[in-house]
RNA sequence: GGCCCCAUCGUCUAACGGUUAGGACACCAGGUUCUCAUCCUGGUAACAGGGGUUCGAUUCCCCUUGGGGCUACCA
């Protein structure tokens, strides 16, 4: 699942090192980006490991040294068909409502007239020949058990492509096998090859690794969710403030669960390459329901401490975007304050990004609002003056060094006592200009003394102006 | 069209022949509450259909239907 996420490259990276439980490498990437905590394994800029080298077309050389190889064994073939060749014969067999597939006119060349065309440097792809009274192609899938498909069925696709690069069937199997694979696990979109690959294997006498077709993740039209397409992608929830224990929780449950009865759905890294199997891998495609990735982060985020929560906001970038960080990119005294808004708006956030989102008045200087805001409810004029003229006096008193959160809260509340709506609904407008926002004693704790005071006094002086 | 895979609430899923078919998200209602959100309580909601096998099928088999994937010199 988490590769359907990635950026293609990057899943065709993992795809190649990927060893044993197959989850937990892909998920890891999530964690330390460019770095694959897998012994042999290289880094996506270093060499360290043993198999390597790693980027494809470092590897031209080797891919086609075995397409080679196949053709001296008889089980490929130069094909210098052309393009529009393929385009007619595709047309022909759609109109005639046969199944499309490449019609074997290269199978079998004249000796001479291949060495001719190499010699004029005719274009030529290499095609795998697929094997005549080959049978059914029967393997067994870790998550789907037996699979069979006729190698009748299976055309002689494409090995090595005119410009001299393998195409994932050859590339998979080549790599795989030298870089000694043991599963191979990836989309169910990938079932389809598999035959074409386990010929390849026979047709080299390699060991046919394992292998694992794990269900798609789909759009919420049903579709299989696909970079390409722009769909979602792990670096466009990134962007957008989730978090990447929530990215990587949620996804994880697609497609699998703990079983045995099990109802836990919160996972870390670390429990879930302990807890982790095949067996307990659906077959069918997973939904992916945004509802509930928001909710997953949602309680990620209520985990981590407000101090965290700034290092991340600072680490993705979010404050300059927001123009918060104006000149400086380490305010500490604005740090100070994005903390405190952080404390109070925590426990409705969804994302990171929706930090400052929901309280314009935590950064703006003036207020705007309708003075008919500042009433609860049925209550007079007179009734609002008097709640604003009270929170003041209370205000006033409460000394630079107790304005503190947990001291206000106790103030203000003794204050209000049982007409909380006559008291802290005038006191959140004048503080906030809005009708929803945090408690009023959240807010003039963010705000300080100065100017929570100096928006209260405002608010009376808008009636006095009536 | 051909081939392959799949099928439990709207969504993610539990169940491995015998359950009032469980949980989570979402949704709805109530509670907490100055608003919003959080939080707590409760509720609506599913075995696609038809045949078998069996004392007994959501569960095993077959068919139908439905959905998806593949069908490139993309992965």
């Amino acid at each position: 699942g988490a590769a359907q996420l990635m950026d293609e490259d990057l899943a065709a990276f993992v795809d190649v090192v990927d060893v044993g439980v197959v989850a937990v490498p892909l998920v890891r990437q999530l964690f330390h980006p460019g770095v694959l905590e897998i012994p042999g394994a290289e880094t996506q800029h270093g060499e360290k490991g043993a198999f390597g080298p790693y980027i494809q077309s470092e590897r031209l050389e080797t891919y086609r040294h075995y397409a080679l190889e196949l053709i001296e064994k008889g089980a490929a073939y130069y094909c210098f068909c052309t393009e529009e060749r393929l385009t007619r014969l595709r047309e022909e067999q759609t109109k005639e409502k046969r199944p499309t597939g490449y019609d074997g006119h290269c199978r079998a060349l004249d000796e001479e007239l291949i060495k001719n065309n190499l010699e004029k440097r005719t274009p030529f792809v290499i095609r795998f020949k697929i094997p005549e009274g080959r049978g059914t192609i029967t393997f067994t899938d870790e998550i789907r058990g037996k699979v069979a498909i006729e190698a009748s069925a299976l055309d002689d696709h494409v090995l090595l492509k005119s410009d001299g690069y393998p195409t994932y069937h050859l590339a998979s199997v080549v790599d795989d096998h030298l870089m000694e694979i043991s599963h191979v696990v990836r989309g169910e979109d990938w079932l389809p090859s598999t035959p074409k690959h386990i010929l390849l294997y026979e047709a080299f006498g390699w060991t046919i690794p394992l292998y694992a077709h794990l269900p798609l993740i789909l759009n919420e039209d049903k579709t299989k969710l696909s970079k390409r397409k722009g769909d979602k992608s792990i670096d466009g929830f990134l962007e957008r403030g989730y978090l990447k224990e929530a990215i990587l929780n949620f996804v994880a449950l697609l497609g699998w669960n703990p079983g045995k009865g099990s109802t836990e759905e919160f996972f870390t890294l670390d429990e879930l390459t302990q807890v982790f199997d095949f067996s307990q891998v659906n077959k069918s495609g997973a939904v992916f329901d945004s509802k509930k990735l928001d909710w997953m982060n949602h309680h990620y985020i209520m985990k981590k401490t407000p101090q965290e929560l700034l290092s991340l906001l600072q680490e993705g970038k979010f404050l300059e975007e927001k123009g918060y960080y104006q000149e400086a990119p380490a305010d500490r005294k604005l740090d100070a304050f994005l903390l405190k808004v952080i404390a109070v708006e925590q426990e409705r956030l969804t994302t990171l990004f929706e930090v400052g989102e929901n309280t314009p008045f935590f950064f703006k200087e003036t207020l705007s609002y309708p003075v008919a805001l500042l009433a609860w409810k049925e209550n007079s004029q007179e009734q609002t003056k008097e709640a604003l003229a009270k929170a003041i006096e209370i205000l006033e008193k409460v000394g630079e060094g107790e304005w503190a959160r947990e001291n206000l809260a106790k103030t203000l509340l003794e204050m209000a006592g049982d007409k909380k709506g006559d008291f802290l609904w005038p006191l959140r407008v004048a503080l906030t200009g809005a009708e929803c926002s945090p408690s009023p004693m959240d807010v003039a704790w963010v705000l300080g003394k100065a100017t929570s005071l100096k928006r209260i006094q405002r608010a009376l002086s808008l009636f006095e102006a009536l």
